[in-house]
DNA sequence: GGCGCTATTGAAAAAACGTCAATAGAATGG
DNA sequence: CCATTCTATTGACGTTTTTTCAATAGCGCC
């Protein structure tokens, strides 16, 4: 007959993937106040006591959502570990460009998340963030040195914000600029910046 | 005697201009959805449905909210006229950190209603920092090109994505760095990124 | 001092969020 | 193959927040 439900039980784990997937897709086109637990539930084929019992509170699902897309991006673009500063710079560029290519939806919701959002999900995006940047200078740095100074933190810093800006600005609008154009751009541009700061 | 509430009469221009003025104030330090219309309302000293009155519902005030502080940076930064390329952008760039460091309200809302929310936020957000770009390399190109390619124009779009985060990382914590070294990081960035694309 | 315009209110409906005891899959043991 | 137990899941209910709208009252004008 119509309306026949059967609920399907899930292992806590399968069902809490399956909700915070949906949710990182859904809120990639809309903004998490234009998102209501009423929607989400139907579309996960949920009853919105479900998502309470899971998350506690729409907030909380919120940032959970958010950790999850951060956790996927930092997985996802492995460290590169052969290779002068230079290439690994590249590759770096290279793993992160081709993530949010790949992974538009993720990527949105964590970047929409990060700004609007509570003092934890800045600290969920600049996370993110480190990881992208860190990486690359932990060690040794053969090819060109960055100084420890406050100035060269901004720098660096901006350089990262630089990234994410042209990154998602040439995905959503490829015209005119090759991907190589892209990276080496970017690549070139750290240097470059680091150059203007003095050395000490 | 205890209670006595006279409502306060004023023009629909005021009104409005008091409410958007609050709602910059109050947008600053908590979300969206973090502000109800409740306390909004008993801030203000009038009710909630004179809110409804003015802007429809919660999602338009917000907007209208961030129109009025973009609108404010925009207006408050205005765009020199006199000396060559490079003292024209470094002014530029001093009158916008001025803003932010005096206004600091204000911007943050802006920053925080753009990321976070609708298509039309991210749309008033761009308008601002066009306004900000744009008025530099409107006519002549004094001191250094800056040519009308597609990744020329990706260059100076993550470039403001840099200032935009590095004066506001400033502002926030200037510990280290002096209001000169950031101006003049910030203004030998552009030419330095400019230089390292392809002329044609 | 009364009159009309409209800015403003307050109560009540609608929608969304959050809670919790009751329900029913699925595995386990007999 | 049935009964039992465990717990994932529900659905109804209470609370908070948003939104609507007819009634009210300040303020200028005659």
């Amino acid at each position: 007959m119509a309306g026949v439900t059967t609920r399907t039980r899930l292992s806590p784990d399968q069902r809490r993937t399956q909700l915070l997937d949906l949710g990182v897709r859904l809120l990639s086109t809309r903004s998490v106040d234009e998102l209501s637990i009423d929607l989400l539930a139907e579309e996960a084929g949920i009853s919105r006591g479900l998502l309470y019992h899971y998350f506690g509170n729409k907030a909380a699902f919120h940032e959970a959502v958010v950790r999850h897309a951060a956790d996927d991006l930092i997985a996802q673009t492995a460290p590169p570990t052969s290779g002068d500063a230079f290439e690994r710079l590249h590759a770096s560029m290279a793993a992160y460009l081709a993530y949010v290519e790949q992974n538009l939806a993720g990527y949105l919701s964590l970047v929409r998340g990060s700004a609007g959002g509570s003092e934890a999900m800045r600290e969920i995006y600049d996370e993110a963030r480190a990881a992208l940047t860190d990486r690359v200078f932990d060690d040794e740095h053969d090819g060109f040195r960055v100084p420890d100074t406050p100035l060269a933190r901004l720098v660096v810093r901006g350089w990262a914000a630089m990234a994410e800006d042209a990154v998602l600005s040439w995905v959503l609008d490829p015209t005119g600029v090759s991907r190589e154009q892209l990276l080496d751009m970017l690549t070139a541009a750290l240097p470059s910046l680091v150059a203007t700061v003095p050395e000490q």
